[in-house]
DNA sequence: TTACTGTACTGACACGCGCAACTGACGCGT
DNA sequence: ACGCGTCAGTTGCGCGTGTCAGTACAGTAA
């Protein structure tokens, strides 16, 4: 908490060399500074001839120069940097690709894209003061007091992926979807009884609310019982347990559709404790398409959502919204896809 | 790659509220800014009444104010911000624990952690000149010209997690370590010759590398023949046909060392297809303890390292660097730990 | 000659902050 | 009365930008 690094901006070098300003690019270049700035920006509505363009490209590039974020971010009151408070469950290859996709579609955009972890427990408040970025993703909507602080740091956008149901900022990724296309490949293979894998971890609430809702609608269009809910912690003891409760049932359940991929392996697991066959006794497809999924026992079928077609839609989001235009329209269902494998 | 975003800071909705500044505080306290300011910091050598001190926190909260980060970066030549590139493989849920684990513990320092996932094929050097951060944290150690960019840009500290057979700058964290426990896990049940499962992903070398050499060492040391390596994808075929290559070898390998976890399981799912019994007729060690480890088929022997350990530890030795001090002494042995389950 | 227009460029300010240097008032010993 | 030290603050500079308003000059028209 407390500031135990000195601050004086030389460290114990000492005489550090001073890096660049444009005053010195000004200088070597025998013009001003303004000149310089205009030319480096290429600030609309104002003429320099080439030549005198040329002279301050080549004394930039000769001083290596760079212009100061801080300055610039003073100057202007913005920074070109876009956060992402990371959720406070662990995050797994999803997020992971998530992060690299979304940092690749924002620098399309001239923005940088970085990520901070919500340390468990702390006040995230602290965050954007040492940041002040242009805005602020969450995957959930953040409370009233979270958000009135953020707007009086001066962030002018906060977006929330997911958890639409509770706020207007939010953009509502589909993740209903997942849920439907599970149950729909389960109905195709002919199971009528759908079971839920609910992932032990309340944390991932918001996300595994739309999830169930999208399995529930394409139970009732498709004419089906309504599934099956039950918790399935991840230890192999547990997961047998439900998967016990699933056979059990009047009728039995043979399909499920589990939160995430890791929940599926549990099921298989549990599933293996009790000699049930799978897919064969029960037909088991997860989600999101982790590299475990791909070499499980039986081999995971999945739904795998599309990154990058999701980032490209998000990062446009961020960039239309700060301009003020409109929101792109939602993305269609062609962004989640069945990884078909063994397991169902 | 342009700068498509406007930047006139005050957005489509025109007149927004300008955000309290120190001098609003100092105004509306009935003081000067410089009081303000050395209340706010409580700089040293500067004393201010008890009575003065709390008009200016009253007047501070009545406004909400926070300091300008771009300001005081400005000023100070630095910023709290210690940036952290992700590598270009694909991250999972260890580096995702690393990553809340290092955020903590830096916060403890006063010092902001942020990620940024390195966009494949793109050029890294643009990232912080949008952050300015006081030190950049690599897994793998930059090449020359990146460095000289980096303190060209004025980044006074940059540190590598790994790889520090090649450079200086590296930290070092003995991920040896890890390869050794489990030569010695498997050594102990008995086994006398052993594989080692080499990833398929070329991008993971500086990792790999060195857990092998764990592994390699603790063979020597405790008498055992050279470990057996082989490629292992992480597809079931793939890893079927090294599992068949490990029993054909003359003597037969009975014990499996693999570079994380994934590849145990592709190595788990390999035998499976040939039928052949773990742990019975050949042990599996896996790395990391990723949470599909637990339910995996049978449950995977791992190696954990204790990344709250290995957190304070990095941001003990970044808050000492910046600082002029010596690096803290490498963490011991204790920090990696094997978990026992099924598999070995 | 003067007035005007466009080109090519410059001077100076403000952004918000930290901090060194200064000021004015008071108490105290001589 | 004078010098000195302490208290309780304040004035003012500079960090590196982006940009507005302005200037010097050449060219053209009246």
């Amino acid at each position: 908490m407390a500031r135990e690094v000195n601050t004086d901006g030389a460290g114990r070098t000492g005489q550090r060399r001073r890096r660049p300003t444009a005053a010195d690019v000004a200088r070597t270049a025998g013009l001003s500074r303004a000149t310089v700035s205009y030319v480096l920006n290429d600030t609309p509505h104002q003429v320099i001839p080439e030549r005198t363009r040329q002279r301050v490209f080549a004394a930039a590039a000769e001083l290596g120069y760079s212009p100061s974020v801080a300055a610039r971010a003073l100057r202007s009151g913005r920074s070109d940097v876009v956060l992402l408070l990371l959720p406070d469950w662990p995050i797994g290859p999803t997020v992971g690709q998530l992060l690299e996709e979304l940092s690749t579609a924002l620098a399309e955009h001239g923005l940088t894209f970085v990520a901070h972890p919500r340390s468990a427990g702390r006040p995230v408040s602290d965050v954007w003061k040492a940041i002040t970025p242009a805005a602020v993703v969450t995957f959930e909507e953040l409370d009233d007091i979270e958000t009135k602080k953020l707007q009086a740091a001066g962030i002018e956008l906060t977006v929330a992926l997911f958890g639409g149901l509770r706020g207007p900022r939010a953009m509502d990724i589909p993740e209903q979807r997942t849920g439907r296309l599970q149950a729909e490949h389960l109905a195709i293979a002919g199971h009528r009884h759908l079971g839920y894998a609910w992932p032990d971890d309340p944390r991932v609430l918001t996300f595994a609310e739309p999830r169930l809702a999208g399995v529930r609608q394409a139970c009732a269009d498709l004419g089906l019982a309504e599934p099956h809910v039950l918790t399935v912690p991840l230890t192999p003891n547990g997961a047998a347990e439900a998967v016990r409760a699933w056979q059990a049932a009047e009728p039995a359940v043979t399909g499920i559709c589990a939160y995430n991929d890791e929940v599926a392996l549990a099921v298989l697991a549990g599933a293996r404790q009790h000699g049930i066959d799978v897919p064969g006794d029960i037909a088991v497809v997860g989600a999101d398409n982790i590299p475990a999924a791909a070499i499980a026992i039986p081999p995971l079928t999945t739904v795998q959502p599309d990154m990058q077609a999701l980032s490209d839609y998000i990062a446009d989001t961020i960039v239309r919204k700060l301009n003020g235009r409109p929101s792109p329209k939602r993305p269609g269902s062609d962004i989640h896809s069945v990884i078909r494998r063994d397991s169902a």
